[in-house]
RNA sequence: GCCCCCAUCGUCUAGAGGCCCAGGACACCGCCCUUUCAAGGCGGCGGCACGGGUUCGAAUCCCGUUGGGGGCACCA
């Protein structure tokens, strides 16, 4: 199995996931797994593309087993260092007869399809006097250094026929297919002709790739058949969409592996959700590791129906992953985003670790991605905070909290021991007492202490808080709460 | 324009002629739990694109229409 990506950009969910159904196949068939770098596109390719692909494939988590850095038995893995391979097999094809020098230039190619399509013939360029030309002619205009580029002799009748392992058999008409470059003329090959060599050179028995591949499909095939090489089975995997059925761009938002690395999704979870988009997995379960996806890869299972990349499901399986997570794991995580944020002090954060741990147990459920940490764990550290004026007139403006919010707070400071268990008594008794809801305390008591009118269970929370950083808050409450009048 | 692919709830899908007056998940809406928000539990809304065949019987097979997608480069 290969992964072939061109590196002229950030690695697409789309492309991922092509990789990722590799991967799989891979995986449950004791395959190999193999990435090679499509960089023949000297203008567009770049060095940092192809380190963040790399980057990117890491992080998800799908290792390749021949590649970039590793080596292998089919090295090198980058095709502008293949450029060798390719001439030799081009010059096979001209000696067989199979390919020709074509001596066209650009004006009479463009000047050939702008007359084809103006008389409503099809484009398709047969190679004019050249394809037929006297091979020693040839030869002789392309040694005294004339600009030319190879092309392959397509048969003018019958058809290829693609046995596509999710499609069946995809049957093309030759007479459709025109003669395709094979050698630019800056002697490197396209893109055809270095894929169809080295999935034979690299000894690829699966090409599993994106649907957008199939109607090359037919030209790599005669490719193949030329140069005499056994044909591997082809899948062609259908495009990811946005939610405009569009192919998935930026301008759907988020589209690149880093982009949602960025926005706080688990790698696993990233990886969970690609698996299940079209792959056939039953639906009664969702929730998989890379093993057991694996485990049930089926390529025949793959549908062949494009899928619309559907965000809100990715962050709910993200969620899942964030509470499979443990609350160490999670910790480790969370302080450096909150020393980065400011939300919290690198000093406090280091000191108590236990603490930050207890924080993040309390609240992951409540998070859907990591990047919701600062914003939701904040208020666990820092002195006073700054309250929104209208809430806090909501919160404090009714005369009960005003009358009784002085006597919580002193029985609050007066308890032996800060725990969950006191403190939930002293809110309870106090309302109590008064023949209130303890609701009327605690919605105040949590918006004093939090800053905000939503948070996990008030006793917890407070007893988490600390009683020094709950009677800051209090206090600071109580005072705002005289200005009320 | 030509070639190719695809078609089940809003989205991802299960369904390989009777098990389906179509099942699950996400989203949405109720209810329960509850100090708020989540999480969880229970329930609801909602779909076989259309038209012809084949068959005792079709979401499932065939043809056509429509719709969506991809490709038609010395780009990959």
């Amino acid at each position: 199995m290969r992964y072939a990506p061109s590196p002229t950009g950030m690695l697409h969910v789309g492309g991922v996931r092509t990789a990722l159904f590799n991967w799989l196949f891979a995986r449950k068939n004791d395959g190999v797994f193999v990435l090679r770098i499509e960089d023949t596109d000297l203008e567009r390719s770049t060095e940092e593309s192809v380190e963040q692909l790399k980057r990117s494939l890491r992080w998800i988590g799908l290792d390749w087993d021949e590649g970039p850095e590793l080596g292998g038995p089919h090295a090198p893995y980058k095709q502008t260092e293949r450029f060798a391979i390719y001439r030799e097999a081009a010059q096979k094809l001209i000696e067989s007869g199979a390919a020709y020098y074509d001596f066209a230039t650009t004006e009479e190619l463009t000047e050939f399809r702008e007359t084809a399509r103006r008389e409503g013939r099809q484009p398709i360029y047969t190679g004019g006097e050249y394809r037929d030309l006297d091979p020693d002619e040839a030869l002789k205009r392309v040694q005294q250094g004339e600009d030319h580029t190879v092309r392959f002799k397509t048969p003018r009748e019958g058809q290829t026929v693609v046995q596509d392992e999710i499609r069946g058999p995809v049957t093309f008409e030759n007479v459709n297919l025109e003669d395709f470059v094979l050698m630019k003329s800056t002697n490197t090959p396209t893109y055809n002709f270095a894929a169809a060599v080295d999935d034979a050179e690299m000894e690829i028995s699966h090409v599993i790739r994106g649907d957008d591949h199939l109607s090359n499909t037919p030209r790599q095939i005669l490719i193949y058949e030329a140069l005499g090489y056994t044909l591997p089975a082809f899948a062609h995997v259908p495009q990811v969409l946005g939610p405009d059925k569009k192919k998935l761009s930026k301008r759907h938002g988020a589209a690149s592996v880093e982009e949602f690395a960025a926005q706080g999704i688990l790698p696993e979870a990233l990886f969970n959700y690609l698996a299940l988009l079209g792959a056939g997995y039953a639906a009664d379960e969702e929730i998989f590791s890379p093993e057991e996806l694996a485990e049930r890869f089926r390529l025949d299972r793959v549908s062949g129906n494009p899928a619309v990349f559907d965000e809100t499901k990715l962050l709910s399986i993200n969620q899942v992953y964030i509470r499979k997570q443990s609350p160490e794991e999670l910790a480790m995580q969370a302080a450096p985003m909150l020393a980065e944020s400011g939300a919290a002090d690198p000093e406090e954060l280091e000191r108590d670790m236990p603490r930050l741990t207890q924080i993040m147990d309390l609240l992951k459920e409540r998070i859907s991605r990591t990047t919701d940490i600062p914003d939701a764990v904040g208020y666990f550290y820092g002195g006073s905070l700054d309250y929104d004026p209208e809430e806090f007139e909501k919160q404090f403006g009714k005369e009960f909290v005003q009358e009784n919010f002085a006597e919580l707070r002193d029985r609050l400071a007066a308890l032996p021991e800060w725990d969950e268990e006191r403190i939930e008594e002293a809110v309870r008794g106090l309302a109590a007492e008064k023949e209130k809801g303890a609701r009327h305390l605690i919605h105040p008591l949590r918006f004093a202490a939090t800053g905000r009118t939503v948070s996990a269970g008030l006793f917890e929370t407070l007893a988490l808080l600390g009683r020094d950083r709950s009677l800051l808050r209090v206090d600071d409450a109580k005072e705002e709460m005289q200005k009320l009048g």
